[in-house]
DNA sequence: ACTGTTCCGGCC
DNA sequence: GCCGGAACAGTC
């Protein structure tokens, strides 16, 4: 019997299957993990197929050492899955299958953590010995103990019955007793309780939504966008559709942007599925992300809460596939292999004939334009839980502000309100979209920005963590490499001690909201105050018991929380994100604002919305504040089809890299000429390109390297994935000193 | 003739 | 991804 093996090496060389022997008495069955000789060394590999015969030179043919589970660890649909990742993203088979088990997992760097249990043998010796013992106090405790229950686990009996062992070892050649070990599972941390155990009152368009979602799962189909407002209650959705899927004895995985949104969706699931649920992000710890791995394979816990990464839980007999907030950038992976998570639950759901939820309260335009196509059935949710109404939103003109003498960050509006907010004790959320005290610090005298040495960015203002009561800013960090420096004197080009800060952050709006409630606790959050194993949860559970009454931070706030007491949520400088260079910047400061007003009133009492802006004619700020979705939709989908951007056309660039700008440039000059040269050899693919450009990109260096990128604009279609194929081999040619990488459909344009 | 270095193909 | 052999250059 011969067996196909992918080893576990990622490199072109190896990127294909491997013929070994089965040993006679070796079980094996395609996905199980194997290790295997190769070359002079031992790998570990995955067994793809078993045939009988082989075309390869039986002398050639070496034999499988043991098998490193004794389970196939990828299941056979994920092993399809696998493939169609590694085709579709020009990568070994290698690569793709490393995303589908857990890290520590590889190089068995993990261990199966054990306990000793000891148990009886027979129940009616064991009685008859204890009646008989009169020589051992300590036996005739522990058979007594045992006869009371068992087995029991040794740790139990040695507290119990101190120095017990002797005792023990008679017990066991007399044949009373037997030791046995059992496997134990680490579990992540208790999360947030959020106590709303029983099952819901449904509203009516929360069963209008169910009814169609139940029959699709019945027949394992359906491609659902849910588009359900802030607030209108579209976890009941998740929660008995997830229901439904257990019924039929089937799983589930529920997916959220990001790890801190895992404490919450766990708690509401737990709270229906008890230890039904399990939990996979990045931040577990490896032993728990193993485990978890374990009790999921199992079929122990059918129900998968996490971030991106949980799309490849290895659930057998899967149901549903959830994508909570999916407009998220976050589901794709930057770096490689790259995958979207909401393709590969497409997929994973096309595959094991399970149904797909995408929901969101502001769909992101390619989902929503697919929808209207008919890849998604669109189930709407225009209305908050129990009539609660839409929060009151209100744009405020920061130019009126600054006339009127008012040269605070926070507008009036903005301060009334959040005293007021607080006179009536309830809660309030500041949204700032960027960390540090003051965005950036320049010369007066000669308008010198202070920039980082090793990234083309301006240096930010911050106040030291570990000293945070030394009052302003000392430190300039850069956000992109994480390069410090104390804040200099003088300007270090003109020599002037006039140095001026411009912006405010997470930092600078703290102190001020502070001066302006003494003694109201503020909670801040963005990247310093989340550090650790559970930041996230430490600083949301704060804000929950009500500890802190005003949560001020990053655009992390303004996902899918639920907080029942906010009716105030300030948005401090919406511009900040709409003028950036990429073509989404529109959809992204609408999604947030209208995310981040969707925080307001979500408990009894109605929300209000205050943003800040300097531009308040936007068209994209009014309709945010109308939190009118459709009109937004309408409008930014016009524009992309007259603009030419996805999802009518792809953008794919090609990134080049390297600490020597020479050699950045020289390569990109190469290959750009290459680019070239194809497109000319073949006309169907040139006639698809719209674009080329040399330009850029926006940031020319970026931790110490050197960055350059030809970007191309190309229409849809067969000759395209043809031309990009090509673009992907090409930016595999090694060239000196430079890392090239393709890139199709980039996340961010930077 | 001997040793150190780099390049390249094979691994089942 | 790493090993080992081949080819090459440099040293006595």
């Amino acid at each position: 019997m011969y067996c196909q093996v992918i080893v576990d090496i990622v490199h072109e060389n190896v990127a294909r299957a491997f013929t070994y022997a089965i040993p006679e008495e070796m079980k094996v069955s395609p996905g199980q993990r194997v290790a295997v000789p190769f070359g002079s060394r031992e790998k570990e590999g995955y067994v793809l197929a078993l045939s009988e015969e082989t075309e390869y030179d039986p002398l050639k043919i070496r034999a499988v050492k043991r098998t490193l589970e004794d389970y196939p660890a990828i299941l056979p649909p994920m092993m399809e899955l696998a493939r169609e990742m590694a085709e579709k993203n020009h990568c070994p088979l290698a690569e793709t299958l490393r995303l589908m088990i857990p890290a520590e997992m590889r190089g068995g760097r993990i261990r199966v953590l054990t306990e000793k249990w000891i148990d009886l043998t027979d129940e009616e010796r064991a009685r008859a010995a204890w009646s008989a013992e009169s020589r051992s106090r300590k036996r005739k405790a522990i058979l007594e103990m045992l006869m009371t229950g068992h087995p029991r686990r040794l740790a139990e009996i040695r507290e119990r019955v101190p120095d017990s062992r002797e005792a023990l070892n008679k017990l066991e050649t007399a044949g009373l007793i037997i030791r046995t070990e059992q496997e134990i599972l680490r579990r992540p941390g208790t999360p947030l309780k959020s106590g709303s155990g029983e099952w819901h009152q449904l509203t009516p368009e929360q069963e209008e939504a169910l009814e169609e979602i139940l029959p699709a799962m019945r027949n394992g189909e359906g491609r659902f966008l849910l588009h359900g407002v802030t607030g209108s209650g579209k976890t009941e959705v998740f929660l008995a559709a997830a229901r439904k899927a257990l019924e039929d004895g089937k799983k589930a995985i529920i997916l959220v942007p990001e790890i801190a949104l895992t404490p919450q969706m766990v708690s509401w699931f737990q709270a229906r599925f008890g230890t039904e649920a399990a939990v996979i992000h990045s931040r577990l710890s490896a032993g728990e992300r193993f485990d978890e791995w374990r009790r999921i394979r199992r079929g122990e816990a059918r129900i998968i809460i996490g971030a991106r990464s949980a799309v490849f839980a290895p659930a057998e007999n899967l149901g549903l596939i959830v994508v909570d907030e999916e407009h998220e950038t976050t589901y794709q992976s930057d770096h490689h292999p790259r995958y979207d998570a909401r393709e590969v639950a497409r997929s994973r759901c096309d595959r094991e004939g399970a149904t797909l939820i995408l929901a969101s309260a502001t769909p992101s335009i390619l989902s929503f334009a697919k929808a209207r196509r008919g890849d998604y059935m669109l189930l709407e949710m225009p209305r908050r839980v129990q009539d609660r109404p839409m929060p009151e939103v209100q744009l405020v003109d920061m130019r009126t502000e600054l006339e009127t003498g008012n040269r605070s960050v926070l507008s009036r509006a903005l301060s009334s309100a959040l005293i007021s907010c607080m006179q009536k004790g309830e809660q309030a959320m500041l949204l700032i979209n960027r960390r540090g005290y003051h965005s950036f610090v320049s010369c007066r005298a000669c308008g010198h920005v202070i920039k980082c040495p090793n990234c083309d960015v301006s240096m930010t203002c911050h106040v030291d963590e570990m000293h945070p009561e030394d009052g302003g800013p000392t430190q300039l960090q850069c956000h992109y490499c994480g390069h410090r420096t104390p804040i200099p004197e003088k300007c270090p080009s003109c020599g002037s001690r006039y140095i001026r800060y411009f912006g405010a952050g997470t930092q600078k709006v703290e102190g001020e909201v502070r001066k302006l409630l003494p003694g109201i606790r503020t909670a801040r959050m963005d990247i310093d105050t989340t550090g650790g194993k559970d930041g996230h949860a430490r600083i949301l559970e704060q804000f929950r018991s009500g500890e802190a009454r005003i949560l001020i931070g990053t655009q992390m706030i303004a996902k899918g929380l639920d907080f029942p007491q906010v009716t105030l949520v300030g948005v401090v400088a919406a511009d900040m994100t709409l003028n950036l260079p990429d073509y989404r910047s529109r959809e992204r400061t609408f999604q947030l604002l209208t995310q981040v007003a969707g925080r307001a009133g979500r408990g009894r009492r109605p929300g209000q919305v205050i943003i800040q802006t300097y531009r308040p004619e936007d068209p994209v700020l009014k309709m945010a504040a109308r939190q009118d979705y459709r009109a937004f939709f309408e409008a930014e989908i016009q524009r992309r089809r007259t603009s030419l951007y996805p999802p009518y056309t792809i953008l794919a660039r090609i990134l080049i890299e390297s600490p020597a700008a020479a050699d950045a440039e020289g390569a990109a000059a190469g290959l750009g000429q290459a680019v070239r040269a194809v497109l000319d050899a073949r006309p169907e693919w040139k006639k698809k390109v719209l674009l080329i450009s040399s330009e850029g990109p926006g940031i020319r260096m970026l931790r110490g390297m050197e960055r350059r990128q030809i970007l191309m604009k190309m229409l849809t279609g067969s000759e395209t994935e043809d031309f990009c194929a090509w673009l992907a081999k090409a930016a595999e040619e090694p060239r000196a000193g430079c890392q090239i990488c393709f890139e199709y459909n980039p996340t961010s344009m930077i």
